[in-house]
DNA sequence: AGCACGCCGACT
DNA sequence: GTCGGCGTGCTC
């Protein structure tokens, strides 16, 4: 070995090597040079060699790397010139990736999701005015420095526009030194928002309310809150109150919503209050604007960032504060690649970060009930409603005695209801869950019934579209004439109603009103929006619609909601099948009734005592959760949804019972493993062409993840692919 | 995860 | 005779 510095060999072994996170599936970081003069440290963020290609690393922290062949060793690229993910960051990355049992390369490229937004933005070139004075003054020239005589710099297209004068009169004046040019760091993506804006004036419980989380998180640390208030109750008004003690505290905040109640409306009430909007973060921002809302919520420019779970991996400057709003919704949960529930990683960001975490739910999940239950979390109720608006009065419609006529969906009770709203010139909402016309099609004449050739479950016809389609995995099929198994001609028939076919009932019952179907399939979001903007001017009587009227719309002039299909849900076999469908009709059914008109919202069911609806109709969900409690204590599901799930899916079925017995024997410790359909199965697995699922469950988180780790080192034995969706309590891990 | 290499079917 | 399907294997 020779110290000389002109030998080759020698050169690698003195060189530095760093672990670098990669992104990819690898277990551990990847060993790379660094190049002579280049400063990194752990946290850089670098661009490296991998196999053909350039990718993003970040430079990790050296936990005894083992050595590697040097002749593989590759060099960094480069090191981009941006803040380097913080020890905090770093510690939960590890935390995710530890937790999930996915891949830490994986988990960190969550936080490099902003595509070549590395570099230093540019800076802006602007024209500021000096003392030089044109040699010929003209009407246009004096306008142009009249504008710009205020020592502030100018765009030249602003400064043109300004004092309207055209482009080539600002250029002429900058040839003669009038004007010199400046550049100015990149303008900010979203105003700073201000605290002190338009403060609330809170009343009664609000302000209770507000003081108890200001005393939570205004001495800042680590806390978890979970406001509990039900729909118009003014949750928003006393989280909004956090925030501003957080901007005040000169720290950054995050709020977290699921990706469809970002809505335009919630940034405008942010607007309203702190005189500018949130910076967004979610999948379909411009990359433009994705790189400059990421690099300035590093650089600590972005104050507030209002966005879908990614948001969480976005690595802040000074982050201070986390609100989770709609704490319970299922869109928190990333079933994809790395498995995650961004309320559980949002509760540890803030653990490991030493910050105050806000859950918000009208309807919170059991589990996050427990922990205020245990004071594991400090409950906050919110039981009234905010300002005037008034609660609709609920009920429900037994369909076994006011049953609908022969071939028809809608009870007498709701056909009333809605007649009479329309007839004073309000709004009625019909909800169904269900998209399309009718969810199941079959012959009459040899039975045979239409199902997806690629994932088996029944093919819901689409009759505006002509097709009848398949929602688990999207194949869809021109609506046959005939019978493929009899050749029959029409002798098909549609079982149950999907929004179509409601909107046809109602049609008919209503011929004169203006009668809207909502669903999702149907319209793209611009539509959706210019559709909701319509019916909010009132330029629809009824309304029938999917889930998606359950979110964030107002509808002030709606002031009868019938649910149609009360009970569709409750029997699917999804442990959270009820926590779910409270949690929807209760959405539904506070969408009416906030401006002091008397609303009324009825639910059809054909069991009228089930604990949901009675929770729904009397507004008090103390038993109902208390009785989901203990069912999914008895289901040993336990109580706090220290579910731990193992998902392993395959191609068919007799490989998932495959899997399933090799499990079995491999796990004796965890407590039950099920075999999925495609019903129950995520999409994105179904996508995968993966038809089946195993989902794996045990009640020690420890358990389960050697459990995964066992499986996943038994590799090529497992065909398909392992993914872990660990479902549970993070506050025991802390 | 992405990408190359490699081996068998329908087309310029 | 080539284009292109996705199975297999590798990446510091």
């Amino acid at each position: 070995m020779t110290e000389d510095s002109s030998d080759l060999f020698g050169a690698l072994f003195a060189a530095r090597v760093v672990p670098v996170l990669v992104p990819m599936p690898a277990p551990k970081a990847y060993s790379y040079l660094v190049p002579e003069g280049m400063a990194v440290e752990p946290g850089s963020i670098v661009q490296v060699p991998l196999g053909p290609r350039q990718v993003m690393g970040v430079v990790w922290d050296d936990e005894g790397q083992e050595a590697v062949d040097p002749k593989k060793l590759k060099a960094i690229t480069l090191a981009f010139d941006c803040p380097p993910l913080k020890p905090e960051m770093r510690r939960f990355l590890d935390w995710v990736s530890s937790y999930t049992v996915s891949p830490p390369g994986l988990v960190a490229r969550m936080a490099l999701r902003a595509p070549a937004a590395l570099d230093p933005e540019p800076m802006v070139e602007a024209l500021r005015l000096t003392d030089m004075r044109p040699e010929r003054m003209t009407d246009a020239r004096s306008r142009a420095i009249a504008a710009a005589d205020n020592g502030f710099a100018w765009t030249r297209s602003g400064l043109s526009h300004a004092a309207g004068v055209s482009s080539s009169v600002i250029d002429g004046l900058t040839a003669q030194g009038v004007f010199e040019t400046v550049f100015m760091p990149p303008p900010p993506v979203v105003a700073e928002p201000d605290p002190d804006f338009v403060p609330p004036r809170l009343e009664g419980p609000q302000k209770s309310a507000a003081e108890e989380l200001l005393q939570k998180v205004g001495v800042g640390g680590f806390s978890v809150s979970l406001i509990d208030g039900i729909t118009g109750s003014g949750k928003t008004e006393v989280y909004f109150e956090a925030i501003a003690a957080t901007l005040k505290a000169g720290k950054q905040v995050l709020i977290l919503l699921p990706e469809i109640a970002l809505t335009a409306s919630f940034l405008e009430r942010f607007q309203d209050r702190f005189g500018s909007k949130p910076a967004e973060w979610h999948s379909d921002l411009a990359p433009r604007t994705r790189e400059k809302v990421w690099r300035q919520v590093t650089e600590g420019g972005v104050r507030v960032v209002a966005g879908a779970r990614s948001a969480l991996f976005l690595p802040f400057e000074n982050l201070g504060l986390i609100i989770v709003d709609e704490e319970h919704d299922p869109a928190y949960k990333q079933e994809d690649r790395v498995f995650y529930n961004a309320r559980d990683m949002a509760v540890v960001r803030a653990r490991i970060g030493d910050f105050p975490v806000v859950l918000v739910s009208a309807t919170p999940s059991v589990e996050s009930r427990v922990n205020g239950d245990l004071g594991r979390y400090s409950a906050i109720h919110l039981p009234t409603r905010y300002g005037d608006a008034a609660l609709p009065h609920l009920g429900v419609v037994d369909m076994r005695r006011h049953p609908p006529e022969r071939g028809g969906f809608l009870s007498p009770v709701l056909l009333n209801q809605i007649g009479k709203a329309v007839g004073r010139g309000e709004q009625a909402l019909l909800f169904l869950n269900r998209r399309g016309y009718a969810p199941l099609t079959l012959c009459r004449v040899c039975g045979h019934r239409f199902q997806c050739p690629d994932c088996s479950s029944w093919l819901v016809e689409h009759r505006f579209r002509g097709q009848i389609q398949c929602h688990h995995c999207g194949y869809a099929q021109k609506t046959p004439e005939a019978c493929p198994e009899c050749g029959t001609f029409d002798h098909l028939v549609a079982c149950g109603p999907g929004v179509e076919r409601i909107a046809e009932e109602v049609d008919r019952h209503f011929p004169d009103a203006r009668t809207i179907v909502l669903s999702s399939d149907l319209m793209g979001v611009k539509r959706l929006r210019l559709e909701l903007e319509a019916i909010q001017r009132g330029e629809a009587d009824i309304v029938v619609g999917t889930q998606l009227v359950a979110k964030g719309h107002n509808f002030p002039m709606m002031t009868f909601v019938g649910i149609v299909d009360a009970d569709i849900g409750l029997s699917n076999g999804d442990p959270r099948a009820a926590e779910r469908t409270f949690q929807l009709l209760s959405q539904v059914t506070g969408r009416a009734g906030r401006t002091g008109l008397r609303s009324l919202g009825l639910l059809q069911t054909y069991q009228p005592q089930h604990p949901v609806m009675q929770a729904i109709v009397s507004g008090d969900s103390h038993a109902f959760y208390e009785r989901e409690i203990s069912e999914r204590e008895k289901a040993l599901l336990p109580p706090f949804g220290r579910l731990a799930s193992l998902i392993v899916s395959a191609e068919t079925r007799a490989d998932a019972e495959g899997h399933a017995r090799g499990l079995r024997q491999a796990a004796p410790r965890v407590d039950g493993i099920s075999i999925l359909g495609p019903a129950e199965a995520p999409l994105a697995l179904i996508r995968g062409r993966h038809r089946f699922r195993l989902l794996v469950h045990g009640r020690r988180n420890s358990d389960m993840q050697s459990f995964v780790k066992t499986m996943i080192a038994a590799g090529p034995k497992v065909r398909g692919s392992i993914s872990v969706q660990l479902d549970i309590d993070p506050q025991s891990f802390l």
